[in-house]
DNA sequence: AGACGTTTGTGAACCCATGCACAAAGTTGA
DNA sequence: TCAACTTTGTGCATGGGTTCACAAACGTCT
């Protein structure tokens, strides 16, 4: 029988997404020597409410110790732990334009957890380059790649039309988690779990609150020139 | 009194964040000629249910007919009101790196709405170059170029040590819409609106599912060894 | 050893979001 | 003109997530 909470139950999504900002703070704060937080401390560090952090905490297991706080060490180790973070994850770039390249170089990237083994992009001006010590190679060869050197995780960094050809690609090689950058949207089979960035739907849905803001401020005139 | 009901009602969050994803798909099915569509088509195109696409929509107004469907372009035309895409949105990008300059020559950027107005970085390499016909400045003109010529979006692009800093800089000069990419939390007085995307918390996320996956497998085998 | 102050972990209440199911409203065809 | 069919817009129930508030647990100090 398992005994790691953080196996047993489901831990809710929303808490999944707050994991890394917990994980990367506490980095932050052990790199500053410092060796216990209370939950108070680290949600306004966050920027959280302290029942959340604690109620999000609690889904992985009891780590903390009442009257003091959380160990920052531990704690920070747990949540490795839960995200999976303690072994490396292979990962697979498609698509070395400008983002791709961004991409690969990312600090983020190497830092913990993740590695990359492989850089992919059918432009011949493209194949041969090397990035960060990994030889762009073109799409055709990562399913050989894939059956040798498994890859864990594809990132689709391609324009969007090619993006579902290529996502077809990465899940016929039985690769079955995916981040997506390009603007489309992907249909994967059943057990592919496909997570988007988009540039543009953040700075779209940012107008939309500045709209709102600029509408308030000109009510705000009108109603003061003609109440 | 506004008619609009955009303007009256307020948006739920989750609704506002599909709508460009319904906008693009609108604008897709433009292309290619489709005049109009029903709520069913639409949901299964973009990926959610019909029933959550004519709740996200009557929020804006009243823009189906029944027994007919939606008119391709006029939706479309309504969510771009809402979202606040019939005008052009001034950005500014600052942190000219590898990711500063995949962001400012992305395609998805000039698209709709949005149009590039300054390039900084404090780098002297940096400085001068010219990036999609804009040339990259010291952050310290910023302020003068924004009293000049207003930017309504701040795009953060620089390592995240710099990232408080740089948001500083942007809120003092009066800029309340901030994109940032830097994995680190920005604290903004209110009435600011940060949104962030970062890299490493959506590959984690992923890593945690995969993760989840193949400790499934395991259990499965275990279970059938020794059951 | 025992009382006091602090902080965790969690039950319970609230709030928002999603999904169902159907009446209202429109079109089409006879 | 009227009946049959289609699809929207929405009231209602359900489910998750967030927040509150407090008892239980721990360290500390006398």
């Amino acid at each position: 029988m398992s005994a790691d909470p953080a196996l047993r139950r489901e831990i809710p999504d929303a808490t999944v997404a707050r994991l890394p900002e917990y994980l990367r703070t506490l980095s932050r704060l052990a790199e500053d020597g410092v060796l216990s937080v209370s939950s108070e401390e680290l949600a306004a560090e966050v920027g959280v409410r302290s029942a959340q952090l604690r109620k999000d905490l609690s889904h992985l297991g009891s780590y903390g110790v009442r009257g003091v706080g959380y160990d920052v060490e531990t704690l920070a180790l747990e949540i490795s732990r839960a995200l999976g973070l303690t072994e490396d994850w292979p990962v697979a770039i498609v698509g070395m334009g400008n983002l791709g390249h961004a991409l690969a170089s990312y600090s983020g990237f190497v830092t913990k957890g993740f590695r990359i083994v492989g850089l992919y992009d059918d432009d011949p001006a493209l194949v041969g380059e090397r990035v960060v010590g990994v030889v762009i190679r073109p799409l055709a060869e990562l399913t050989a790649h894939h059956a040798v050197d498994p890859i864990a995780i594809g990132v689709i960094a391609t324009p969007a039309p090619a993006a579902q050809a290529v996502c077809d690609a990465l899940v016929g090689a039985g690769i079955s988690s995916i981040l997506n950058f390009a603007p489309a949207v992907l249909s994967v089979p059943d057990g592919v779990d496909v997570r988007r960035v988009d540039l543009s739907t953040e700075l779209q849905i940012l107008a939309f609150h500045a709209q709102r803001k600029s509408l308030a401020a000109g009510h705000l005139r009108s109603a003061v020139a003609a109440p």
